[in-house]
DNA sequence: CCAGCATCATTCAGAGTGTGAATCATTCAT
DNA sequence: ATGAATGATTCACACTCTGAATGATGCTGG
């Protein structure tokens, strides 16, 4: 009777499930790493810097796809916390160079073991089989998107 | 060298990707909806409804996740639209009840057509086994985590 | 019956997050 | 050298959401 194809309401579209799950990982995912005065975009710039250096504060910007502004002000709590140390590029003084700390490559990896722990319970009602294809596909998505 | 299981780093991790591709895929569903001078909370909302009477607005909230308040805002702009009806509960008097009305069983149709077509987009690099298998398991979690 | 308490919707002030414009320093091109 | 471009930073503001009053209605024990 229905449609086979493309009738779907709203809550069984890809895009909705994304949108509410990606929400409620979030969601968690913030709360676990609260403990180490960290939001998730102090983890997200983090993770930038941790994929590759980054020319400048405008060049994280564009590739964290938030205003320049953010950037300092997010800069600012991680090197508080001295998990990212501001380098003036001496080539071209208008610029900051962040890097990543030692410490910072911690607090990263502590907050990639929260999140494989999330990851634990979020798959725990998949198949081992749907748990990968699921992973498979989120990174195909990912990369499609341009995304760290 | 490398623990070869849960020693990926945090772009990996399928929290990481939901929250970010689920941040991404909410954005472009906003876009798509500002057109129909609606929110994403409004689309979630009329699902709710769409799927079931809700006693109450508290009820609502709960089911939404959000703070009674916003509920009023949103049924405030919804009820503007003429998409949702407030009917005092007779059998007690406190309670709004919120009914979608025939527009805004229009406006979540078209509503859901947009994400339909968002999800060709998203899933244009996935094969079809891909992308049924992520369709597949994005219905297992979100069933699971009592999701709409 | 009614006095007190619980529950509902609503309003309101405020926290949190993010943006865009203005500012200042530095660089680049003419 | 001077003016335009680019970088970081600050600041005022918009937006969204929450939690604490407020007022209306319903419920219950005496």
């Amino acid at each position: 009777m229905d449609d086979v194809k493309g009738a779907a309401g709203l809550p069984a579209t890809v895009v909705f499930r994304l949108g509410t799950l990606g929400t409620l990982a979030g969601d968690r995912f913030a709360e676990k790493i609260e403990a180490y005065d960290l939001k998730v975009k102090h983890a997200g710039l983090m993770t930038v810097l941790s994929l590759g250096p980054a020319v400048s504060q405008q060049d994280l910007a564009a590739k964290m796809g938030v205003a320049p502004s953010l950037v300092v002000s997010l800069a600012d709590h991680l090197e508080t916390l001295g998990a990212v140390q501001r380098v003036r590029d001496p080539q071209d003084r208008r610029r900051q160079v962040l890097t990543l700390t030692a410490h910072g490559r911690e607090l990263l990896e502590k907050c990639a073991a929260e999140a494989r722990a999330l990851d634990e319970e979020f798959t725990a009602a998949l198949t081992p089989d749907q748990a990968a294809a699921l992973g498979q596909a989120l990174a195909v998505l990912t990369a499609q998107a341009g995304l760290p």
